[in-house]
DNA sequence: TTTT
DNA sequence: TTTT
């Protein structure tokens, strides 16, 4: 259940292969960076101006294994989620991250995995449990703690 | 225009009232915080947990005369925009906050303004101009730099 | 899985109390409508102008039973859903109607139920299972046939 | 403005090629249809199943002529837009059609207008102006009554 | 810091 | 760091 709705929409390209991760329980975590661009005509000048914001998200369990076999750098994706702002500490100083954790995904590539995969079952969209109805909470969708886990994540209440 | 779709829409109360400053050229701009919560039952203990999610956002132009003039603590409102991570510099080190800039708000509660505020033309609803048809990029939306700002913002190129 | 995306959200009224029926299986459905109201200013005459637009909205399972519990004529809800449309016949004649299936919904009153309806952990959000996972198709959220049904159902191949 | 919210977004691919129109004032207005599949594993049988559906699209404005341009039977797009629902006469009885009037549109194919047209300013995506502030009716997108129009649309109050 |  |  949720009061109030958190939801993300996006469709973009991965600006580097997703990276997945293990939690001890077994599931899957992938992160990945994706690129939206905006375009305008400066008022002023009249010149074509752009500007591209990153994105963090996080494919939770098993949308991360599918996000890890078949995205890779430059795929075009649509990602539906939700924003979740984590602390980290960083040199003793607590420092804050913005993730879309993905709920649903669509591959938008002609011919994804290359193009050569084989249409497998699971392949080219997911959608998670819904959170509401899960009995863990999605929040348990963040990336595990790791020797090279770019955050630590230790004094977060996961 | 834009390459990608970067969409945000929240439900949710504003946490405090909202904060209207103005640029030198008389545009407004006002910044609130949402608050979104996600409930489960803990699949170990079976107990019931939420978790409240704080999202930032900017109501750029005419949206942050409203926002200023008929938005307060507590209100509940829709929200749809997009997201932008700003970054900031905090004691010579590059912070990074993430924003909604606000494309389209409607206030949800039953008596908006206190319930005796007359239902001027401009009230209830509103939707900023396309971006993508702006001539202006949406991107100057950014708070604009104060005495009390939250933020350094004279070394971001806005 | 789904091959591409579906997917409606609507803030609105409802006309009427929800209509609540049972499939043979014990199965709820509740069906009701909402309205969304645009205005414009004509650009002719200069005159306030508004339209309104009725959406034929489905509630199943679990959604179903919580919709006629709690919404009534008036209520004021968001949902999340996808669009279906279903032919039936009406005089030997096919006829179509488009239907928003509800996966989400929020309340979104002050006072839910009236106000004093107790809190139940079911109520107010609810999110149906993800019709993606779901071994069971989502298409049969379809209203049953039922001697009061506005359409004869019967040979549609849900 | 809008009292509500009624936001459609899909992505799939489009039936045939849009047909586009002209208005006495020389706007256009393409028509199109666009595909979804839902597939899902029937829960006594085991087999898998799949079932798809059709929405019809109406791209106003300089969308429509875009959509004529670039997109054709095969493309597959990502449309952003609202619900209407119009009535026509047919054999003296009222019909009912639901569409979907975009307001936002992307191409998703890897070589849009099949790779070799240039790339536009124009092209690739395109926003509406934002209906809530146009003080023309976004209403005046249905399509122009012609001589090889599907509706009749002349009784309609457009 | 909101809300139910 | 992506993409057009």
């Amino acid at each position: 259940m949720a009061r109030g709705v958190n939801k993300v929409i996006l469709i973009g390209n991965l600006g580097k292969d997703p990276e997945v991760r293990y939690f001890p329980s077994g599931d899957a975590v992938a992160n990945a960076t994706i690129a939206t661009t905006e375009t305008w005509k400066d008022k002023q000048s009249g010149e074509q101006k752009e500007a591209t914001e990153w994105h963090n998200v996080v494919f939770p369990g098993k949308l991360g294994e599918i996000a890890g076999k078949y995205l890779k750098k430059g795929s075009k994706v649509y990602v539906e989620g939700s924003l979740r702002t984590r602390s980290y500490d960083k040199d003793g100083q607590k420092r804050y991250v913005t993730e879309i954790r993905v709920q649903d995904m669509q591959m938008l590539d002609g011919k994804p995995g290359g193009g050569s995969a084989s249409m497998g079952e699971e392949r080219g969209s997911y959608s998670a449990p819904s959170p509401s109805r899960s009995s863990a909470p999605a929040r348990s969708a963040a990336p595990a703690p790791a020797a090279d886990a770019p955050f630590e994540d230790d004094d977060i209440p996961f």
